[in-house]
DNA sequence: AACATCGTGATACGTTCGTACCATAAAGAG
DNA sequence: CTCTTTATGGTACGAACGTATCACGATGTT
């Protein structure tokens, strides 16, 4: 039975199934027996993969990181060649929202470890936990790069503006995912603040 | 050494020695154990009082909600008699913001249920899912009350705001804490805001 | 052809967790 | 002064979980 592998490819496999069961049963209900299960093979080659459990936690949010990315451009992409600002920051901001299975898997497995960062170290000290900053670095540049193209209502502060966008959409992400508004009435109040800004 | 002893008194000492060491090493993390030797109790009476973790749980959350009503109320009665709609607003929101150690447990501890509460159905059921609900409507009364008063600038909508304010809040409440950003730094967008409301 | 390595399965081990059970001392009721 | 109820301690049980171990067939190398 043993043919030569693609690890990688296994380990992608591996880590969609992990996230599959995030979804639907919560991060912190996740074993690797589960994991096993829904990837349609044994525990042992799960362990065999991924020789922790933790390593295979970190493998699936990075996976999710890279997937999340991914979907990030290819809505840019989607927005036509040389979108402008605007364009490109709606883009960032509808990704995050939980509209499909997907950005709902994604806003949910996010959002469950940045929670679980808070009280473990080994978590907190990982790589993406520095995105939201990056995410940050890039919205004030667009904002910047809109404002020096007139794009902007006169008096924006783009720093504290790509803050609250961020925060804003944070936050609505959250309450479509608990059930508590439809994708649609976020999206509208983001566009809501998006006139608010743009001309 | 039995006494006749205050039931709810004790659910109460026990239900905070839960919020203590869930803000400590995290809600998922919380075991019956724990919660018996942070409160100094057996096992055997922390199952005595709640029979289920589930129940320990439950209790446990109502009384943080209950403890951020009086921070609330508390906030609103330091800001004088008869405070005006923007003081009532900021007291709101300012007490969702993780700036001391209440606080930072309240918003840690209530972001974990939420999180919960997405995959598990008993949880989601519970009466304080619609807590966030019942803040939306009272913002938007003030803000209406606001604008009757004339203290708003003209063109506001006050239910888009309400909305807006508040997943802000709760947005910039979780960049505080993950560290993402310090806590005055949250509450100077929030004034900016509010800035922009109000004359 | 012989052999070391790789991929995979089955299963066992030690721990932790929620819950259940048994015992018993103190306190109020009659 | 008995007797039932209340409050509390100690401990045991069964399940689940992460991890480790043993075994073995297939593959590529020399």
């Amino acid at each position: 039975m043993p043919r030569r592998v693609d690890h990688e490819e296994r380990r992608t496999d591996i880590a969609e199934a992990l996230l599959r069961v995030a979804a639907r049963r919560g991060l912190h209900a996740v074993g690797m027996r589960d994991v096993a299960a829904e990837a349609g093979v044994s525990l042992r080659l799960v362990q065999y993969y991924f020789e922790t459990k933790e390593k295979l936690l970190l493998y699936g949010l990075r996976h999710l990181a890279g997937r999340f990315g991914e979907r990030v451009t290819a809505r840019i992409r989607a927005a036509g060649d040389d979108p402008g600002p605007r364009a490109m920051i709606e883009a960032m901001l509808g990704a995050a929202l939980p509209t499909d299975e997907e950005s709902r898997t994604f806003h949910l497995v996010y959002t469950s470890y940045a929670v679980l960062s808070v009280t473990d170290r080994a978590l907190a000290a990982q790589p993406f936990v520095k995105e939201p900053d990056a995410a940050e670095q890039a919205l004030v540049a667009l904002l910047r790069q809109a404002e020096e193209g007139g794009l902007l209502r006169p008096g924006v502060d783009a720093e504290v503006e790509a803050v609250s966008l961020l925060a804003l959409s944070a936050g609505l992400g959250s309450s479509v995912l608990v059930g508590q508004r439809a994708p649609e009435a976020a999206a509208g109040v983001l566009d809501h603040h998006l006139d608010r800004l743009f001309r």
